[in-house]
DNA sequence: AAGACCTGCAACTATCGAGTTGCACTGATC
DNA sequence: GATCAGTGCAACTCGATAGTTGCAGGTCTT
C-alpha cells in the first residue's frame, strides 16, 4: 500500500473541479477526451486533473487502442479514510497519531 | 451536524502547515500567539490558518480572559472520515453518493 | 496514403493562497 | 494611569495552481 503521504491526497481533494471529475468516472472509465465533452473545461484542463490524481494514487491509468482511460480507485479512498477515522478517534486521548503524519509523513 | 460542504474540509487539511498546527493543539489547547512560539511562521500566518480551520468545523475558539485559545474538533473529523468513507466503499457499485458531494454540496 | 481523433508538451495569463510586516485596539497587570 | 501581552485588521509580496490556446506526435480508420 505505501500509503504514501496522506496531505497531498486531501489537497488533490480539496478541489470541485477533480470531484466532478471523480463523480464523471464515478459512471464509468473515460478519457480526458470523453470527460471535456461532460465538463465545462478545456481537455489539458482536466489531463492536468487526472495527471494530480493520478500522483496521488485516487485514479488509474489504462490504455484502450490509442486513447487513456482513468478508473477510480475506491480503495484509495477507503485507506484514507481510515486514517482520517483513526486520527479523529484517538484525538480525544491525545495521542500523537496526528504528529506521525505532520513530522513523519 | 449539518455536514456542510465536505470539499472545503480537504482542502483545510491539504495544507502541511496546518497539520502542523493541528498537532500542536493535540497537545493541548494553545492561543495564537503561543502556537507562533512553537512553529516556524508568523502569528498572522496561524491566525489566518485558525480562522480556515474554524470556518471547516475542525477547531473551535474558547476565550480565556483576553487570549483566544483553539480546540480541535475530533468528531468533526470523525465524521469527514466516515462520509469517505462510504464514498470509497460505494465506488466500486457505482453508486452516486459522489455525485451528492460534487453537485448538492 | 490521407485524414481524423486523441494524446502530450509548452507557453502564457490570472487568480488564489501562504506568508510577511506594520499599526491600531483591547484587556490584564503593576 | 501607564504598560505590556494578546488580538485583529490592512496592505503587500510571491509562489503555486487552475485555466487557456497553440502546436506537434501517434494511432486507428477508410
Amino acid at each position: 500500500m505505501t500509503t504514501g503521504t496522506l496531505v497531498p491526497v486531501f489537497a488533490a481533494l480539496g478541489d470541485e473541479t477533480r470531484w466532478s471529475i471523480l463523480a464523471a468516472l464515478g459512471e464509468g472509465d473515460a478519457s480526458a477526451s470523453a470527460l471535456a465533452g461532460r465538463l465545462p473545461v478545456s481537455r489539458q484542463a482536466i489531463a492536468k486533473h487526472l495527471a494530480v490524481l493520478q500522483e496521488v494514487g485516487l485514479v488509474e491509468p489504462v490504455r484502450v487502442g490509442r486513447e487513456v482511460r482513468y478508473r477510480v480507485i475506491g480503495a484509495r479512498l477507503s485507506a484514507t479514510a481510515r486514517r482520517l477515522e483513526t486520527i479523529g478517534a484517538e484525538w480525544d486521548r491525545r495521542l500523537a497519531a496526528i504528529k506521525e503524519i505532520a513530522e513523519g509523513l
